[in-house]
DNA sequence: GAAAAAATTGAGCCTATGCTATAATTCTAT
DNA sequence: ATAGAATTATAGCATAGGCTCAATTTTTTC
């Protein structure tokens, strides 16, 4: 049974269980996605700089070793997102560069609508960097409404 | 050596490296502490609104199995933020009670800053409950100024 | 006050992401 | 052409966060 508490109560009442646990599952879902498209953003990123994309360089642009960038590109291998030439660097297949090119355009609308509401350069690179993969299609074109009614 | 590339060129030059990994190394730290935030905020209104904090409903309410919850509360005990009476349910500890209310409050931010853009009440849920782990002090207040601004 | 139901605990397993250290390979200079 | 530098590959290990299944303990119900 339930029992009463001295405590303030919330606001609004809690949400339904069944509710609220696929709110915590799709979250859970994105945050799986997150390091996909991070890598395959940053592999389009260096390739359409006009440099091939090592490993070394993919490690050092999201500050982890090496090896875990290689453990990674394996997956991503198979998974069909890139594919190697040994020693040669990565590159995107189509599906990857499908996934690259939406993840860099919704990266940019978010970053580009933190900057929008004033928030730093800075600091927009690294929240942005994070709340991408968590902004539904709906919730991108809200932002891109809001950046085009602000001015 | 650098080899040509037909591909179309980034609009912005590549940010440093040693900026970028930066970006990454944060936007990681920020994933990790999100299942803390997540638990804590959740036991907080489990709490609030009247009802013991047992392990089967956070798991419910999580969509994860109970023994998943289990594990992770031991965490969040030896962390020091809940406190368990066995077969009791769990309880804050000051600390706990601390970061709860933080993280409640920005939760809230973050939802009624995507409700004021005219995103759904359903994709506001589940967008801000990702969302809100990756937002900064400065971006919150972005927010906020956002919405007194906007109306 | 037992029996049944509910909840917690514990063991063992899995996958995803990290790491370090070292070997193998390729590239670059001389 | 070979030595040295750079890069990639491989092996082994660790932690976080999941899971299932079964045992234990507490709480409810009759
Ligand atoms: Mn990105
Ligand atoms: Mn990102
Ligand atoms: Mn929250
Ligand atoms: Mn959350």
């Amino acid at each position: 049974m339930p029992r009463t508490s001295r405590s303030i109560p919330r606001e609004a009442p809690l949400p339904d269980a069944g509710v609220q646990s696929e709110g915590f599952r799709e979250t859970r879902k994105a945050r799986r996605g997150a390091l996909v498209e991070d890598y395959v953003e940053l592999i389009a990123d260096l390739i359409d700089d006009g440099n091939e994309a090592r490993q070394v360089d993919i490690a050092a642009r999201l500050g982890v070793a090496q090896p875990t960038v290689a453990k990674m590109l394996a997956r991503l291998a198979v998974d069909g997102l890139v594919s190697r030439k040994p020693y040669r660097g990565v590159f995107l297949t189509e599906a990857g560069r499908k996934v690259a090119d939406e993840s860099r355009a919704r990266h940019r609308v978010v970053e580009d609508f933190l900057r929008s509401l004033g928030v730093s350069e800075e600091v927009a690179r690294i929240d942005a960097e994070g709340i991408e993969h968590h902004v539904s299609a709906e919730t991108l074109e809200a932002f891109r409404k809001a950046m085009t009614r602000g001015r």
